[in-house]
DNA sequence: CGCTTCCTTGATTTATGTCAACGTGCGTGG
DNA sequence: CCACGCACGTTGACATAAATCAAGGAAGCG
């Protein structure tokens, strides 16, 4: 199970926070490692949360379906990123969750997400880091489709993808190549799939970027970057702020026996 | 103090969690009540985070600015609502906060809210069901600037506005009343100045919606509601699934003593 | 072989952006 | 009190990014 979990751990890790004793708590709050099928609804819309999944293999994304019918992708769900985070928190989910490719998952009860923070103020705060970095990828997707043009927005969503997943302990070849189709770059971006289309073509004929058979391929990162203007620093995707790491330092996981 | 704090204690309030003792906790963390002209800068882009800030009056919007100096309006900062609650966790800012009105503010000293959790469960849930619920209005924003028109757009931040002021314990006449300027509405929903201005006057000569002084009012709520489909549900602005009520009973706010 | 998914392309329409200008109310300083 | 600047809203003419409609091709799969 450990290996399977290592996405997780790579992200956490890069808090530089968690003691080894939290760590295996972590792993302890872990149920239910299961591989489903790609295209599986692992949340619907307006049910109520069942648990805390954390993605430990294969991708997933959010969307919100309006009135009419068209969908809304709002995020992606990558290795070692987690859904329904708060769940607990909410009588009813307000997006769904849908697999892009086949993933393996685990579940934390949602009541137990809650209870970590008596357990271990450490791997509290991890949680929380997690649920702030979910705020700050939306604010991205906000700015992207508020303000940047169809091909620029393409870009810019690669590269955050690319920083997340390096983050998430995947390195340079993997990490430049996302199962994502082009009707997805749409519904995720607020364009037609026509549009989506001409704009990856546009890309893919300077040479920054691949789209065929359900994947897109960074090729010129830097291009790229300085094509939408990306700032391959806002993730933070660094160590906690050191006066944290101290003060948080002081607690032991002896109270770790107390969850599960 | 007290009166002063109340939109703050009417958002806690709705979830039905807090124990007196929680709420007396939370207002002695918070610091530093101060008053503050409109337009002032609370946090600049990149700067690290002072404290987490709590708006007790007045409105105050959060943004990103592209490289070509546009702004991205990506959030709105009301009575009751707070900004930068896992600041401790993020070595910078990725947005500014400005003040759109005069407002009173109080803060919590950053390292303080982690320990929250230590020491009340309870008060350390709200918090993440309030960082929960910001991610949501960040995710509604996704949605209304990626696949509605402008008008729509403009109708559902308001519906969305108005519910959070109703949630944060103001009453109607004056949970219809926003300080917000077209330009506002042009910045926040990705759409020029002089596009928000005929959207603003089409929807004003339906009579559902009044646009002048820098003052937006909703008139008809409902018919607004139909034409953008909002549904009034998706804050879940009720209180906890009572499974985490019964589940975070049984912790004291003995702790409650260890903070400040 | 036929179905589906994904990508591609052209013609046309439409929503929205840009440019330029003007009105109004309001506060401030002369 | 008036003049001025400033923030806000308004409007028209024009340009353009992107949506829509319609069709077809290539690859994978049962």
């Amino acid at each position: 199970m450990d290996s399977q979990l290592s996405p997780l751990h790579a992200r956490m890790g890069t808090l530089g926070l968690l003691t080894p004793d939290d760590e295996s708590l972590l792993d302890r709050l872990l149920h239910g490692v299961r591989h489903h099928p790609a295209g599986l609804q692992l949340q619907s819309e307006k049910a109520p949360y069942r648990a805390t999944i954390v993605m430990l293999a294969g991708w997933g994304l959010r969307y919100k379906t309006l009135a009419d019918g068209r969908r809304q992708i709002t995020n992606f769900v990558l290795p070692g990123e987690t859904i329904g985070l708060y769940g607990a928190l909410f009588n009813r989910c307000d997006h769904a969750v849908e697999l892009m490719t086949e993933a393996t998952t685990a579940e934390i009860p949602c009541l137990d997400v809650m209870e970590v923070f008596a357990a271990s103020p450490r791997l509290g705060t991890a949680l929380c880091w997690i649920g702030g970095q979910d705020e700050r990828f939306m604010e991205q997707q906000v700015m992207r489709i508020g303000k940047m043009n169809a091909a620029q927005r393409i870009a810019h969503m690669l590269l955050e993808l690319h920083t997340r997943l390096l983050q998430n302990g995947f390195e340079d070849p993997w990490a430049l190549q996302m199962p994502i189709t082009q009707a997805v770059v749409a519904d995720a971006l607020g364009m037609s799939h026509v549009h989506a289309n001409r704009s990856c073509r546009m890309l893919h004929e300077h040479g920054w970027v691949d789209s065929q058979g359900g994947q897109m391929t960074v090729r010129e990162q830097d291009q790229l970057a300085s094509f939408c203007d990306y700032d391959p620093d806002y993730v933070n995707g660094g160590k906690l702020p050191s006066k944290v790491l101290h003060r948080l330092a002081k607690y032991t996981s002896a109270a770790s026996s107390k969850v599960h």
